[in-house]
DNA sequence: TTGCTCCTCACGTCACGTGAGGTGGC
DNA sequence: TTGCTCCTCACGTCACGTGAGGTGGC
């Protein structure tokens, strides 16, 4: 081809023979709205190559990589203004400036996104883990080492009312968690538990990335309902559980709300789990 | 702490007491705008735990895991009424449902954001090349294989007009192509280059997954400037150079756009390269 | 010629951000 | 008491989508 052949467009109305393309069919080809091919024409950002005198926009086929190359910019979230400045004053250095940027800005994204998709992972599995439960029972299990974040001990007032500070305290300060996962209490042994179930020793953080742990091991485990603290008579099924089977419970008792106001409408409800380790 | 203690803020308005977490505290811990909490409180999503009869917005701190999880999804895209929707009628089996649904959207999103990435790194990278280039030397390089999805032959008629039906066809009809990367364009040798620089035996995609590839190994390369299937006189630079240096070429010439539109403003600047196994 | 397609406003949407203007608690 | 913070509208923004109403080419 000529450069001079593809800007006569009047040569011919045919595309076949002009080589343009009308809007309708452009869209078709690239997978773009026509609303937003016109959108795009409209704010300058990327002009059909002839515009007929009826008011039709044709597009030449180079259009085609060019608009797709401009969507994908779109896609990363790149503004269209930046887009437009870019395009209009273009140049290599520039360009490539704007494209590692963007190359950098993508792989935080991706970073960002693969965060979430672990949170949500997260819930969705204690909460399955509630489903799965046969709450009645008292049960020994072989868990594997659970990831956490482990917070600081808590230091509870005598008036014992500031299980809130302690709280609060725990998600501000505690370095390298993130606020986005469930948190678990921890209590230094299971008759602390049973003597104030609403003063865990410890919080923690039920971050798959945490460098403290829940250990592997076997652990007697039970469920409860009801709000925030609230553990009915789990303590004594579980050392009447213990006693009967002749195990020795050691180390801290571990609670975690499997089912909490994330999943669940009646605060009565909340589905808790509470697991010690067993002495082989 | 027992179930009730919370539900009385006017109990006191010390927020250590209380339990009660103001609004612009709130937003700290949780690092969310007020103006966002606020908006969440307006449309319903996610109320303060307590009005106060002035107007004030009190949070109680459990909320914080509870906004943590809600922005959590709307960082995942869902939209806010969905949201609403499942939080206010929620339960254990819908919630789970939900979340699994959007762990499938993530990993879509994610592998869509990763395959920007390699468009973006693919323009770069040309674009790079181009700058890096010495264009007005031939020279011969050592080249990787380059993976390309390859176009079937192309039909020119007769008149040799159609050159841009080739081009759409090929973006049309070509198995597994993505339009967002760069084409090329393959002369099945150098003396068609030279003869009709604007009619390319086929087109095919820069695409970095392509099943096809220009093969490894030694190449002669040069470089021209000028618009689409201007080439100037480097078809003759390259057959020169060969003669002097007693080299002998062999298989297809691959014809690829470093700079063109995307990064270049004067179509008489664009900058194509040029390369031809050489046999060894 | 009919009808189908193109066009241009204009307005709606989504998830907030941003002042304007006014009130109330430390 | 001062001033600082909170509040509620109302309007703006970004990237389009969606008709309403009208014109023009196959």
């Amino acid at each position: 081809m000529d450069a001079d052949e593809h800007v006569f467009p009047d040569q011919g109305s045919d595309e076949e023979i002009s080589g343009y393309i009308p809007l309708r069919r452009f869209s078709q080809i690239v997978r773009i709205p026509v609303s937003t091919l016109r959108y795009y024409d409209n704010i300058g950002l990327f002009k059909a190559a002839y515009h007929a005198p009826s008011g039709y926009r044709y597009y030449a086929p180079m259009q085609i990589v060019t608009v797709k190359f401009i969507r994908v910019l779109v896609d990363c979230g790149v503004p269209l203004k930046e887009i437009g400045r870019l395009t209009k004053a273009r140049a290599p250095e520039s360009m490539t400036q704007l494209l590692y940027n963007q190359v950098l800005e993508l792989d935080h994204e991706i970073a960002r996104l693969s965060a979430n998709r672990t949170v949500l992972n997260t819930f969705a599995n204690l909460i399955v883990n509630g489903i799965l439960a046969d709450e009645s029972q008292i049960t020994v299990e072989k868990l594997p080492a659970t990831p956490v974040v482990m917070g600081e001990r808590n230091h509870y007032d005598a008036d014992g009312q500031l299980f809130y500070r302690a709280f609060v305290q725990f998600l501000q300060q505690t370095p390298g968690i993130s606020l986005s996962y469930p948190v678990g209490g921890l209590f230094d042994d299971i008759e602390l538990f049973a003597a104030r179930p609403s003063q865990p020793s410890r919080f923690f953080s039920i971050d798959p990335a945490g460098g403290d742990a829940r250990p592997a091991g076997r652990y007697l485990m039970g469920y409860a309902r009801g709000y925030y603290g609230q553990i009915g008579d789990l303590a004594d099924r579980l050392l009447d559980f213990a006693e009967q089977q002749h195990l020795t419970l050691t180390g801290p008792l571990y609670h975690i709300y499997l089912q909490d106001e994330v999943s669940v409408q009646d605060p009565d409800q909340y589905l808790m789990q509470a697991s010690v380790r067993v002495k082989s």
